[in-house]
DNA sequence: GTTATTTTGTACTAAACAGTTAATAACTGT
DNA sequence: ACAGTTATTAACTGTTTAGTACAAAATAAC
């Protein structure tokens, strides 16, 4: 119905501006804490970090922390969970439903590898919240939909991939993303002590492009039949393009 | 010369066991630190371990912990170091030069996914000292030596694979190290959020087997050269039987 | 057996830290 | 315009914590 035109005489701008700028902005302000806060839990862990220090980096004060998220431990889960949400939601924005099972697992752990490459301060909290072992992982359900959510991914996929009579049968797509993962997870969480042990020479640009294609290549002899495996090595320069 | 006998008439026996409980052991009183400081860091992280509460779990006193190790820091990073120590000398004992490059690669692999998990404790520790950024084994040249012995043993077994024209020609033994260490370490240090996630399946009796067993599958496929790989699957069940 | 050195225990301190109080400012619906 | 809710600040509190001061005991050296 007639909407706001007859209402609104002085200034639409005006009350855009206004709603914009608006002094009070209580989702930005906890935006803001647990932007920072992940920053923070994610470099110095859940006992390293230090609530006056977040406090410090946030635009607000360490008393509205509180107000918020009710105390430490409360502000680390939202952050995990938050973590958790944005790589799981980028994750199942993968478009696979178009492409041929090969690519389409040659693209999904292509993408994988980047996206854990990506997101380093992801790793650290799930590295951390390891060390915690998961005790507050237990409450989020929430979580735990957005990750099943992957592995039927995977096994709508096997299923494909069976059926095209190009992938092993009975497939078990739980086992083959904890392969995917192993690969890529380490890859970035190990990277400090590994290159410290042994150089960067697997670290450095051309290194990474290697252990990628790598990673693509194993999973794919993997879910591959024999003779599949021959032709795919053949083909394999022409597959993989970036991501 | 005449030691105490003129001086203690009432108890010989009281004196010698005196000597015995209470001699001075300084090696024993920094092992007995050392282990308590490791069980704690690798449960609580650097910040997270409380120097007090170490000092309780040990047979004697806070004061002598900082006496030995000057602080925190220190005991950390000797913890770190004896770690280290002892993981890679047991892995440089596993004897391969008897045995064919096949069954050398299966068991080395076998022997590495075995190894980590039965010392969760130092791979959290390494998890921890990833989260620091490795800064504190940056100094410790003892360790680099001991971890390059291990990438000197793979190199040799490379070369005796490609020599018995089983293996590729040009391996990259660092490669090779990275990608056994990532399934061998994934597995224990992302235990907790996996399972949380995904449920206990692949970490029961049954499902570390499976994955040992695929982990040995994927790197000997990736070493052999085709011809290989189908006389190795068919073989298989011969292969990797325990460690 | 006297003196020097190394090892151990007790009690303390100063700083860091998570969390709170209490007062007030800004906004909202009626 | 006022009652009620929501947002914000600065100063404060009690506890925990790494690290120390001091002294005493055990051992070694002479």
């Amino acid at each position: 119905m007639g909407e706001m035109q007859g209402k609104a005489p002085i200034s639409l701008e005006g009350m855009l501006a206004d709603k914009q700028l608006r002094k009070r902005n209580p989702e930005k302000v906890q935006a803001n804490i647990l932007n920072v806060a992940l920053s923070e839990f994610a470099e110095k862990g859940l006992s390293g970090a230090r609530i006056d220090e977040i406090a410090e980096k946030t635009k607000t004060s360490k008393r509205m922390i509180y107000y918020y998220f009710g105390d430490k431990l409360g502000l680390y889960q939202k952050v995990l969970e938050e973590a958790y949400r944005e790589v799981r939601e980028a994750e199942n924005a993968l478009e696979l439903a178009h492409l041929q099972p090969v690519e389409a697992m040659a693209k999904l752990v292509a993408f994988t590898f980047d996206h854990h490459v990506s997101h380093p301060d992801f790793i650290r909290l799930v590295m951390i919240e390891n060390i915690h072992h998961a005790e507050n992982l237990e409450q989020l359900d929430s979580i735990r939909l957005l990750n099943s959510g992957a592995i039927e991914q995977l096994a709508i996929l096997c299923r494909k991939g069976a059926q095209a009579g190009q992938f092993q049968e009975g497939l078990n797509p739980l086992q083959l993303h904890w392969q995917i993962s192993a690969f890529s997870f380490f890859n970035v969480s190990n990277q400090h002590t590994f290159s410290r042990l042994f150089g960067e020479t697997l670290f450095d640009g051309q290194g990474q492009k290697l252990l990628r294609q790598n990673c693509v290549d194993m999973i794919l002899r993997y879910v591959l039949l024999p003779e599949f495996r021959i032709k795919y090595e053949a083909a394999k320069g022409a597959l993989n393009v970036k991501s």
